[in-house]
DNA sequence: AAGGGTTGGTGGATTTTGTCAACTATACGT
DNA sequence: ACGTATAGTTGACAAAATCCACCAACCCTT
């Protein structure tokens, strides 16, 4: 009965990550003194951590990689630049975007953020040896 | 520079993570015909889901399972109970529980849910091999 | 150069999820 | 019998997601 098999294991792997991600933010939310993530909320460090990848980007870059809804992301974004996380500045070659890019502040935020996820992380990824680890990102990097 | 690096990709992995579950939403939201999904949200979808699992259950099965707020699960189990996907009745031995299970209603929304998600989630999966599949799960179970 | 369709970004309104604290009632241990 | 722990519920509220309409700048094509 390889069908119903199958089934199951999709809602497993399903289940599975719901669950990881799940740990991964309460482990966050905890080691993170209440000043870092001093009110940025979870998806605004999503964000920040993602912005920095691209950086400069226009909303519309951000949208792709969190797939997220672009208005969403634009009152999330707004909130940042409110809070001094991020710049923004016209684009030169077109007027309809403007370009993000992480402040001072910002950079920091995302620099304390990396640690303390590398900590919360490696916790997590403990039952897994380094080469695991390895075949995991590479993983979910293929798809 | 492995410091750099390790930080790096504990970002990226978490990333990855909440890329590829807002991937899967997305396609269970697009192949699931509006009847399906009728209006049991995503949350009660994977409720019925883990319920099967393990039922019969007490609430605080499920909130042990999704890790969940108990109160947010009170309200969606009480949802579902409405529209007459699980039912309930108290327990024999413990006078505060009372013990769900699906309906057969709920039986079939499992179903249909279960097959729709091994679509999407095969389909997802398709760049990974049958034994790295395999592999993933396996590494997720073990976290 | 002028229209028509497309794209980047905003705003409003609403729903779904998540969080936190208080509270009831039953169970349990001593 | 008493204090404490546990299962479940409720209220109030914050955060995240969704959907739709809209503007303005772009890019065509003619």
């Amino acid at each position: 009965m390889p069908d119903h098999d199958t089934k199951a294991r999709a809602a497993l792997l399903a289940h599975q990550m719901d669950r990881l991600t799940r740990r991964m933010e309460a482990g966050i939310h905890q080691r993170a003194e209440p000043v870092d993530v001093d009110r940025v909320g979870p998806l605004g460090g999503m964000a920040l951590l993602a912005l920095q990848e691209i950086e400069p980007a226009p909303i519309q870059g951000l949208v792709a990689m969190m797939r997220r809804d672009k208005s969403q992301m634009t009152r999330l974004i707004q909130m940042l630049e409110r809070k001094g996380y991020v710049e923004r500045h016209a684009c030169a070659t077109d007027g309809r975007v403007s370009l993000m890019r992480l402040s001072d502040k910002g950079r920091d935020f995302v620099g304390a953020m990396q640690a303390i996820m590398a900590d919360v992380i490696g916790d997590l990824l403990k039952p897994l040896d380094p080469q695991e680890r390895e075949q995991l990102t590479q993983m979910l990097q293929k798809i």
